[in-house]
DNA sequence: AAAGGGGTAACCCCCAAC
DNA sequence: GTTGGGGGTTACCCCTTT
């Protein structure tokens, strides 16, 4: 016959409270595997196909196999203080035994081995018979089992072991049925079992492309027993890790790490995912929280974007007069309309005139709003009918030629600009008086727009080095220092976006005519934090040449991510760039403001190692050295060569 | 005479650590006041005006006034573990003290009552003599005191008394002098003692306006007890302090508050602060770090920047065709030029020519460059000399009218467009033929700017209700459903325009032509998120209406910040929004995703009490209730309100 | 009192530099 | 080994809410 007993109701896995005896009794009864807050279940075991009274006794055993005694107790209303079991009799209809009330009673470390010597002398007298008395070398071999047993035994896990009895015909339980033993149950309060849980995060939303710093703070985790699992809860089942060293776990409570690229770069739309901590060992984890990967911001110095804004002497259409529409690019939906003005020299049709030749310059004028060649004759041809030359007459016309009709430009701030222009020239055109040129010159200059770009910021963005130098020349002439250090509405001076553009020539006559090396951009950075940035040496040289005692300063200022010009430098690796900055006064061993990580620091988390001279022992404002970075890392590699440049460097102190 | 002993070195206040006795002797000696890390130095007294031997004996002492014994114990080199007393002889010559190993033995609080009779036994011992025998009532009275004082004492302050003894013509140290007592030294393992450290920052700048959120993660700190102090080295001695509740101290080694405001909030230039974490009480102080305010980004969305981009019918100049040149606002250096097409209709000027009327087409063509007022003739007057009149042609051509010459916009993205849109209107004047002008409509209509506005974009920004209601028509009969939805650089669509700028009409009129509700702007916010956050009741009705089941969801999405619309409603405190919204479907208890802070949540800290009916018992993920944030933000009416509300409330579960 | 938590004092152990 | 720390766990104490 096949008597046997069985769960009903599992326990649960987690989430439960071990109680030292300190605590009192009666913190709750342990529930069962499908017990829910408003409804709750505990362990449930059957004995099955018997009729009759049983006894079921439930005992703590081990965790490890087989199931030894366990030195904890099982407390609660039909539990023994003493043999730290619990005991009920059921039947002889209903042959389930629920648990609705155990507890279990956490041993203190030091009363381990006395309790376990206990435990196992009642479990040998039990084997023995009650009256069996042991011999002093039995007893000396309980107390050595039990100190071995106390070394090994997991004080955050037990497993309840179910024993049934069957009531024998004298009626004393002495029929026992193979035991049940449950899934380990996890002390609570232990620090590898507790629950996980996300608190709070400062984003939730980031680039598809990953590497956004994030500080989530949790419950207590352990910082080399954690991780950050993205995962989508459809889709094909991406999953990804956050990036981060037990370093950035702050005190057990915090952790800052960077986000994983999404599986797809390429999305339209935001996507939203999960994100969730999970143990390495143990594999659990805690209830998801929503991230949001967005489409990735691509040129965010927008040079790119403006480089597509058209400029005259940059135009695909190169005839002397405009010449033909060519293929119709962008012109869709315009049928064979475009021609009015598309065959050789522009034609004026007005309804019920025959098509007639108009009037030079303003034929020219128009044309110029759609384009005209750099080096097309304004100086020499027939603007100049008039046959009169004034001073530096020709200089003006180019740069009126050049600056007229990017019109958009100056339309977009105050149509009547172009209006007031085209006066002017037409002013300039009938009386040669140069001064008329000159006054729009100056106001042509210092004119901003949409993306509050004077005509030098877009010069630069369109790195036309002759145009720059024709105008950083006027400006200075006409002392107009405060264009030459505008600021467009991406925070940018012209310096920026010479750095920006990689134009070392371009930074040297800005440099000399006197740019602002001072001034910041949107992310509080000079144009030498940019330098140090893009890795720029020549750049960078020519920049730090400049500075003088006056800027020297500049060299140790931090952007408004607390950075310096040194740890950016760091990120491209470039070394020469390093050097440069060291040479020009930077401090080598300057904390970036946030953490308090110099390069050396950042060197490491980059896995870059090419910082010599920097101090090696460096502690961020979290305590860490470099090297400490580079062990929690695991890269033996680096350690050994912080730690031989930290042999070679601790000379210098 | 005078003799008497005092202090070369005094002792640390802070960072000093009492070891348990489990912790084993020697883990280091008190330093004194004046150690540094690579100089350390130690308590050290002097007995002057004396030559001589000397015993000075060193006992802890209580913090309270006048000093009595403390439980802790002296321990090390020249200390009596028994007594913890420590004693040294000096002299005859130098009579200078030195304790270079002075450990604080930390008894425990069982211990107390204990070690403390002892200690005053010995005390008494001492006065009455060596082999005096207590009474059982002396006993008594002397536990009785033992309790009483060890109920009262901080076992987290010791003090050091250096008591001297001269040595008497015996050879006995029976002189004593009048004894020393040190300052204060602290625990630095105790909770309101340890030093204070900010490990990391998520950001390191902000508006100058304050109220940015920060993350700092910092040692230990006691959530009651702390504050973040910013302040400004020189400048006339500014402070301001961050702002947070007990409940965003995160498990005491982390915070999450706001910046305050800066004391001017018109800064020109980035300025940098300090901010440290400061204890209420005791008033100590953690290093400083750096912040840095930057002045105020106003018009985020930039909507008022882009309506001083002029449109023609926004304009000054009213006059039928033009007109004079009005008042000299803006074209400054102009001098006496700009008249050249200022007085009454046009001229065309050539250099040896002289002046004569323009071809009327384009002599209105470049007008309109200039400015144009809406309702000008084009429909009626010489545009139609050719005596045409197509189907739908006046509006048409009311549409390029408008929409021709804001051409900045056009000119921006293609320089050949205008010369094209010229060419077609031409064409259309020679010829009447309708399909060029709505192959051109189609084509404007899509054309976006600098900032990726399509002319509905803009019109709506303008606010020019009619104009939107055209293009809005004219795409609904050209099917342009990707215009209607087009999203400009700020990720805008012409629905969040509309939202921003309150038009509840145009929300509706582009609800009702198709506009998608699901776009996200910058901020992943749909134009209901818009609407809950500008507080607007009637936009939000209007939106709620049309969601219909297929969009229903949008009331219970997030932004990337991760708010529901309802979030963003609670901050404008508008009662008809957050009952429309939930009304509307939003779930009134939806966490946002940072930190699981229901609208409730989130009124609590903005002190309003507007919303009824949600979970007073709600938790964030970090744990706690509103009722919980309002405790702790100290504001007693709110809580009673809480309370009230969940007496009220708690009928509905 | 039962049931469920949060917080921290007391303790234990680790590491690196001498 | 001692010294001078640091991190982390254990054991306990306390508090709410039923």
């Amino acid at each position: 016959s096949s008597l046997f007993s069985f769960f009903l109701d599992q326990t649960y896995l987690r989430g439960f409270r071990f109680r030292y005896e300190c605590e009192g009794p009666s913190h709750g009864g342990l529930p069962g595997a499908s017990s829910e807050r408003n409804r709750r279940t505990y362990p449930t075991v059957k004995v099955s196909n018997y009729v009759g009274i049983a006894r079921v006794e439930v005992q703590l055993v081990t965790h490890s196999d087989p199931p030894q005694v366990h030195a904890h107790s099982l407390v609660g209303r039909q539990c023994c203080a003493e043999s730290g079991m619990c005991s009920v009799d059921i039947g002889p209809n209903d042959l389930t035994a629920q648990f609705s009330n155990l507890g279990i009673l956490h041993v203190t470390k030091r009363g381990v081995v006395e309790v376990l010597t206990k435990r196992l002398r009642d479990e040998k007298k039990r084997q023995r018979g009650t009256h069996y008395h042991f011999t002093d070398a039995e007893e000396q071999a309980i107390v050595r089992e039990a100190k071995e047993l106390g070394k090994v035994m997991d004080l955050n896990i037990v497993r309840l072991k179910f024993t049934a009895y069957l009531q024998d015909s004298n009626g004393g339980f002495s029929r026992a049925l193979k035991p049940v033993v449950s899934n380990p149950i996890y002390d609570s309060k232990s620090p590898n079992a507790s629950n996980l849980k996300i608190s709070r995060m400062d984003k939730t939303c980031g680039s598809v492309l990953g590497g956004d710093e994030i500080f989530l703070l949790c419950d207590k985790v352990q910082k080399d027993d954690i991780e950050i699992r993205f995962y989508e809860e459809d889709d094909g089942s991406w999953e990804a890790y956050g990036d981060f060293s037990p370093t950035d776990v702050h005190k057990q409570y915090a952790i800052v790490f960077k986000t994983p690229p999404y599986h797809s770069t390429e999305i339209e739309r935001p996507v939203t995912v999960f994100l969730q901590l999970k143990r390495k060992k143990g594999g659990d984890c805690s209830d998801p929280k929503q991230f949001t990967y967005v489409p990735q911001v691509q040129d965010k110095e927008e040079v790119q974007r403006k480089k597509q804004k058209p400029l005259p002497y940059n135009d695909q259409w190169r005839g002397p007069l405009g010449g033909a529409g060519g293929p119709g690019r962008g012109s869709g939906g315009f049928g064979s309309g475009g021609g009015g003005g598309g065959a050789g020299a522009p034609v004026v049709q007005t309804p019920g005139q025959m098509p007639r030749p108009m009037a030079l310059p303003l034929q020219q004028h128009l044309l110029h709003m759609g384009n005209l060649p750099l080096s097309s004759g304004w100086g020499g041809g027939e603007l100049d009918g008039a046959g009169r030359r004034g001073h530096g007459r020709k200089s003006c016309v180019m740069l009126i030629s050049l600056w007229l009709f990017p019109a958009a430009t100056l339309q977009s701030r105050a149509t009547r600009l172009s209006r007031q222009t085209a006066g002017a020239l037409l002013q300039y055109c009938t009386t040669g008086d140069v001064r008329v040129l000159l006054a729009m010159q100056r106001h042509l200059c210092g004119v901003q727009d949409d993306n509050g770009d004077t005509p030098l910021h877009l010069a630069i963005i369109h790195q036309q080095s002759a145009v720059i130098q024709q105008l950083v020349h006027t400006l200075q002439n006409m002392r107009q220092d405060r264009v030459l250090n505008q600021l467009n509405h991406l925070s940018q001076s012209p310096l920026h976006l010479a750095v920006i553009t990689g134009q070392v020539k371009v930074v040297d006559v800005l440099l000399r005519a006197g740019a602002d090396p001072t001034l910041l951009d949107q992310d509080g950075r000079t144009a030498l934090h940019l330098a140090a940035l893009t890795g720029d040496d020549t750049t960078l040289r020519v920049l730090l040449g400049h500075l003088g005692e006056r800027y020297s300063h500049l060299v140790n200022t931090a952007d408004y991510h607390g950075l310096y010009p040194l740890h950016l430098a760091v990120r491209k690796g470039g070394e020469r760039c390093l050097r440069l900055l060291v040479e020009g006064g930077a401090k080598i061993n300057a904390p970036e403001q946030k953490s308090g990580c110099s390069a050396l620091h950042l060197a490491v988390k980059e896995n870059l190692f090419k910082v010599l001279k920097a101090d090696v022992n460096m502690v961020t404002f979290g305590g860490n050295t470099p090297l400490h970075l580079a062990a929690s890392q695991g890269s033996p590699p680096l350690c050994s060569m912080l730690i031989a440049a930290g042999e070679i460097t601790s000379d210098a102190y």
